[in-house]
DNA sequence: TGATAACTGCAAAGAATTTGCAATAATACT
DNA sequence: AGTATTATTGCAAATTCTTTGCAGTTATCA
């Protein structure tokens, strides 16, 4: 993984530092995706000294190397971020009382999308399809 | 739709004021939804004097009566509101060129939702479910 | 008409994110 | 290895959307 990332940053003019590997190492540590205060919080407890500007530049440059994806949950107001290097095209549910993130791997859109160009006219980019609901604990 | 708003008003021992009338018509006006600051802004068209503040309590008010639903398009960073009045759940498609919304009428995620219950324990309460794209007009 | 709340406007606070700029550090070249 | 170049960082401050506090205003009911 570091291996790309240090490819993907030469490629663009960029340099592999001391924070955007710490970042990639806590992101490539969670399973679940995680917002940019968290990370940082997260950093700190590793005593990794960083600032939380830093968190979110490095955090946009993961994106625009395609090694991170951007997540917007409802109900949240804030990005998460989840690594997407080699994971499938998949979709979240998120618990309405704990906040817990749990992935989920169907995605029963492809067809729909032809239907809903058909239908609308549009030509469609993409979808974000979202579940709510209680998880085991908070039921 | 007034004599049901002051009915739920009056219900909940609020009161029907001149500017909750300005932005129930507002949105009954408009197919798409609106951000606070737009009905701001059409208010002002309108020369109705009113605080955005305002705009955004009366919205509180609304959405808590069941007058209008809240929408959190992704990439937006803002919240929408359409009158929810007699309409049947729906999805939007947003266009990335020039941001317009459009409904889609259907919403295959009924037959999917025991199945997510039964893969993830978790008990489902809600879903989103949106599309991006380019309308006609931004292909 | 007057009393009692609810409602409003204004200013200010909050939260997440972005930007400007000078200091720092990674890279390339010698 | 030493140095010049330029990307990156940290800090402070700005932005955007939304919420809160409070005193003045207004709808409602006796």
């Amino acid at each position: 993984m570091i291996g790309k990332l240090i490819e993907g940053l030469r490629a663009t003019g960029r340099r592999l530092t001391r924070t955007r590997r710490a970042v990639l190492r806590v992101l490539e540590g969670n399973q679940y995706p995680l917002s940019a205060s968290e990370l940082y919080e997260r950093l700190q407890k590793e005593k990794v000294s960083i600032d939380l500007v830093t968190v979110y530049r490095t955090l946009t440059v993961l994106k625009e190397l395609g090694f991170v994806s951007q997540l917007e949950l409802h109900h949240e107001g804030q990005f998460r971020y989840e690594i997407r290097q080699g994971r499938k095209h998949h979709h979240h549910i998120r618990c309405q009382g704990c906040g817990r993130i749990v992935d989920l791997l169907l995605c029963p859109l492809k067809k729909l999308t032809s239907l809903i160009e058909k239908e609308t006219q549009f030509v469609v980019n993409e979808h974000t399809l979202e579940f709510g609901g209680l998880c085991p604990k908070c039921q």
